[in-house]
DNA sequence: TCCCGAAGGTTGATGCGTCAACCAGAATAC
DNA sequence: GTATTCTGGTTGACGCATCAACCTTCGGGA
């Protein structure tokens, strides 16, 4: 398993001192160090292939996907926001920093004045279409071939479990 | 489960188009995407927690319980990077920051003129100690408690299996 | 002894992500 | 038809993370 590798600390963390209760016990503490590092060495490696490859992080990557699979290459900013599910700033520097290396470009909206539309550049595109195919292998030599088809089902449903969960207990965004 | 809760978009990440092998299909996207939104949520709802609780981020909570955890609440810098598994300069940087708040002190250690040794203080101390069960709770609560024992399983060992996988296919560090 | 390479840390630049504050246009109330 | 509120988006400040370059000290050779 993931756990079980390194030395037991957690006892502030873990606590089984005095305890008042809801501590984490050693293994779940151990599956949750792992879960993080996981998801961080995962994150940094496509990061530093993708950067190799294509000269761009994974969130330009995603904003660069989104925006090739749009209807006319482009997108309001809400609604490439909600596709990502990033916050309205998030969104916002990004952009500013892609409109620079000229990977997207910004443009009123006709209908509502407030609104922008973001679209993606020739450039942007052919950007996204090379480094889609070396990414996609990446990640599924990195991810999706370590697992069994059956742990990939437990994997999502837990991970659905979780995500079920936090859109009950966090307030999140509005309904 | 995870998936299948947005619109299937990802032609070009995952295409079907003339395909040169090894992009993901549908379900893979749909996975790999909700897995990070899981993570993002997870950790903004935690550190947002933890700011208003008790003034510090994860990393600090992190550099702060290994050290409350330490033989005399000090480690060498070596030995605290080793525990996070962090690069040297992401953990400079932040014991940078943390001594500014006065919530870590940095010693020359005596065996070695190369060497830093990292020692939490009383007011870190007691701010971890003032955080660590809140915070415990919280990942509980919207972690483990919302999967059973049986998917705690198969979560940590598909966690397992990409952590080995990547161990094997990453340069990473030196032995 | 001197030189050289490796190890332990620091620094500066830059990109990423959040928060809080702000602004303009649109909707709605009255 | 004006005041209010809501919505969509931008900005600035700040913390976080990586990379590349650097500095010192240690440990071995030749």
């Amino acid at each position: 398993m993931f756990s079980g590798r390194a030395a037991p600390r957690a006892a502030i963390y873990a606590g089984r001192v005095g305890d008042s209760g809801n501590r984490l016990d050693e293994r779940e503490y151990q599956v949750w160090r792992a879960f993080h590092r996981m998801h961080d060495k995962l994150a940094l490696a496509l990061n530093q292939h993708l950067q190799q490859d294509a000269g761009i992080s994974e969130s330009d990557f995603q904003v660069l996907a989104a925006l090739a699979e749009a209807p006319r290459h482009a997108l309001r900013a809400r609604e490439l926001r909600e596709e990502l599910q990033w916050e309205k700033s998030r969104l916002a520097h990004q952009i500013r920093r892609m409109e620079q290396r000229g990977l997207v470009a910004r443009d009123d909206c006709p209908e509502d004045g407030r609104a922008a539309t973001v679209r993606i550049t020739d450039v942007g595109l052919s950007t996204v279409r090379g480094a889609a195919q070396a990414h996609a292998a990446r990640v599924r030599e990195l991810f999706f071939d370590a697992l069994t088809p059956a742990q990939l089902d437990a994997f999502d449903e837990a991970g659905a479990a979780v995500l079920e969960r936090l859109r009950q207990r966090c307030p999140a965004e509005a309904p």
